[in-house]
DNA sequence: GAGTGGTCTAGACCACTGT
DNA sequence: CAGTGGTCTAGACCACTCC
């Protein structure tokens, strides 16, 4: 601890335990000493420590686990989600023989899982339409919208690897009744599939993108300590007619999730 | 505090304050009770106050400040990039006359702000490829590399609205010697029109988007709290020939930044 | 100088995990 | 049961801001 070069000592720690976790001295998945232990080895208290783990954990690098201890986190499998190839590609399989559709869905595409590894949860219910989403479908707030819930799971992980709330206008999806009826859940080939059913083609998807901290509930889900951020991906889906047909809020975790966009550029003229 | 509702009382005080906030009983930049005053309201002691602030901090919502007191945090200018306009954009500019170009810059285009009111900043600087680099650019780790570190404020805010870092292969843009002087920045017309003085027309755009919590250095420069997101764009610019002629790596806070894509699809056949 | 948030201590009790 | 992390207290001193 030389002259000026004052940090807080819970900082110092924190940096010191963060440098070996990089170099590896901490090995991933490995155990922290314990915080007494810490304590020890460092002359503070143990409120200093906790201090320091709670810098540690904000930085996604450590997971505090009650009653057994503090572990290095493991890179966890990694998903990336190629979006301009994934809605064309969803889009010409719509059409294709269910037992076609039936062999893969997108997550697989994204994550090179295989489908019994994959575990998948729907719950669907009826809500009237909030403003916000009476401005995004261009309707009256409180039309009947079908709100479906999914989350898909690594079956090794355990952890969701998304979490997706999706909506639709219920009185337009309802001429097919199978899509009102949660127990078809995965439906093969997803989305656009059912939308085929019901004789809509897509025109266009606007993803936006933001990232902000987990909610409480979120951070639960996905298993991710609070400190580690969230990518939210706001999907709106406008048929050839021009009209926005689904509507859906997609949670990811950010430490797992890259999600890839290519932008062709057309050519100069006289070249 | 009824029977088996059981939270800690930090998380009870934090979710109580979160909810002023959110009906706005706490006014947005507006000041919260002072430590001791919140300890005398919950009858509890000051660490569990600071606790539930911990709490504030890292779900975004309010702003400490040393010696002076605790914030709610103002909605700030939102960034929206649309990317894939965005791009072509930049690349039908890229040939017009310098006149032309110099009227407005990208930035201004996802702000809306007007170009008195944005401040730019670049350094360059050069170094060798990294084996990640190398790899990224197929080229050879070690081959010299023109660094340029770039960062974009408002001047009414003062807090940069992102911050980039962006590497070219040095021995390819030094074919025009002005592309290697910082001080020629903002080139009007941004990086597409430095590399059409080189010959060269880019085919497409890759993005790649994660999200993590900020580094302490840009929680600093990006005037965000430690507990707030970041969002990163890595983005790869590859030419009509094939090759990888710049890479960038851009940090945007995820409070305020929202990107943007559409992605067309094509007909069906046979409609 | 008074008031603010930032750091730190030394102790306590709890819930949870392993054996 | 012992050991872990989670919560909480009652105090202390500091650096900083504002008057």
């Amino acid at each position: 601890m030389s002259q000026r070069d004052w940090r807080p000592h819970y900082m110092q720690v924190a940096e010191e335990l963060r440098d070996e976790i990089l170099r590896g001295t901490l090995a991933p998945g490995g155990a922290l000493p314990s915080e007494p232990e810490l304590a020890a080895r460092f002359g503070l208290s143990r409120t200093s420590v906790r201090n320091a783990i709670k810098q540690l954990r904000d930085w996604g690098l450590v997971r505090a686990e009650q009653g057994r201890g503090t572990y290095v986190r493991q890179q966890r499998q990694r998903v990336r989600r190629n979006h301009t190839e994934r809605y064309q590609w969803e889009k010409d399989r719509a059409r294709l023989p269910e037992q076609e559709r039936r062999t893969t869905g997108a997550t697989e595409h994204d994550t090179g899982l295989e489908l019994p590894d994959l575990e998948f949860r729907a719950s669907y219910s009826t809500t009237a339409a909030t403003p916000e989403l009476g401005r995004k479908f261009n309707i009256e707030p409180g039309t009947r919208m079908l709100q479906r819930d999914y989350w898909t799971s690594s079956r090794t992980e355990d952890s969701p690897l998304n979490i997706v709330r999706s909506y639709l206008v219920h009185d337009v999806v309802a001429a097919n009744p199978d899509l009102l009826d949660q127990g078809n859940e995965p439906w093969p080939g997803g989305t656009q599939s059912q939308l085929f059913t019901i004789g809509i083609e897509l025109d266009r998807i606007v993803d936006e993108i933001t990232a902000r901290p987990p909610l409480p509930e979120e951070a639960d889900i996905l298993k991710i300590e609070p400190g580690v951020s969230v990518l939210v991906l706001q999907k709106t889906s406008i048929d050839t007619s021009g009209a926005v047909v689904e509507y859906s809020e997609v949670v990811m975790p950010g430490d797992r999730t890259e999600i890839v966009y290519t932008t062709q550029l057309s050519r100069w003229a006289g070249k």
